[in-house]
DNA sequence: CATTTAATGCGACTTTGTTGCAATAATAAA
DNA sequence: TTTATTATTGCAACAAAGTCGCATTAAATG
């Protein structure tokens, strides 16, 4: 179970590594140059999550967006943060600000997915 | 555009208003008695939407939730709240926190989708 | 080069949600 | 009550997103 190089998983890694916004499966189907089946990029980018190189949001939308975190590069696998979705544009990025996350008593804390969506200020 | 009693539209209500966690279309259609179309179920739970009498989430497994809100029934219709979907019962729940919410400068605020999946206190 | 097995392409499939249209029925008007 | 209006429903078809099995291809290793 390690992981190859092939010239699909290196491509989609740059494009998302080059990307300010997170991205849906097909907005990197159409940044790729190469026809790529949709359920590859689909199996890269799940294995990428689970090597913690890329950390996946669930937008209002319904679809999976993934990227690079601002913060996660550095630290741990953590994307404690809200995301912005445009409406106008499409684009989805990944906001600054930290969440401090409170549970009930016996909760377990699993996974955050925190997405705001609004006009993103080149829209306005 | 006024809008009418039906028998399914009460009933979805009165499930919707008993119920102390968010439903998705399929948990409601399963408390439902009689059959009722997927599509009504759907148009009824959009029009409650509209009409502020529910909430809609979308979890982070790209499934909408609804929800008559802790925080709605009195003020207007605002649910920047979190939520929390067990991963074991499925079960969706309104916290009561209240988020604030700051964005960068020139955003517009639409929407906030906030949702922490993990195991809830019965599962645990 | 030969071997091993991860990665891919393809097709079939599931799930979630929406939409057009004709039929039904809730409400208002007569 | 009867009639007219039109919101609501059921059905079927559709679209979009994502997954999975399986045979084939091609990295990696020695
Ligand atoms: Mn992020
Ligand atoms: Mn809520
Ligand atoms: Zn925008
Ligand atoms: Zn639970």
């Amino acid at each position: 179970m390690k992981r190859r190089k092939t010239e699909s998983t290196n491509k989609i890694y740059s494009i998302l590594k080059k990307s300010k916004s997170a991205l849906s499966h097909d907005m990197i189907q159409e940044k790729m140059s190469s026809d790529v089946d949709r359920a590859t990029i689909y199996r890269v980018l799940n294995r990428f999550c689970e090597d913690k190189i890329v950390h996946k949001v669930t937008g209002d939308d319904g679809k999976q967006y993934f990227a690079f975190c601002i913060n996660c590069q550095e630290k741990k696998h953590k994307h404690n943060h809200f995301h912005f979705r445009c409406t106008s544009c499409g684009k989805v990025e990944c906001l600054e600000s930290e969440i401090k996350i409170t549970l009930p008593n016996d909760y377990v804390f699993q996974n955050l997915n925190a997405i705001i969506s609004g006009i993103c200020s080149s829209c306005t």
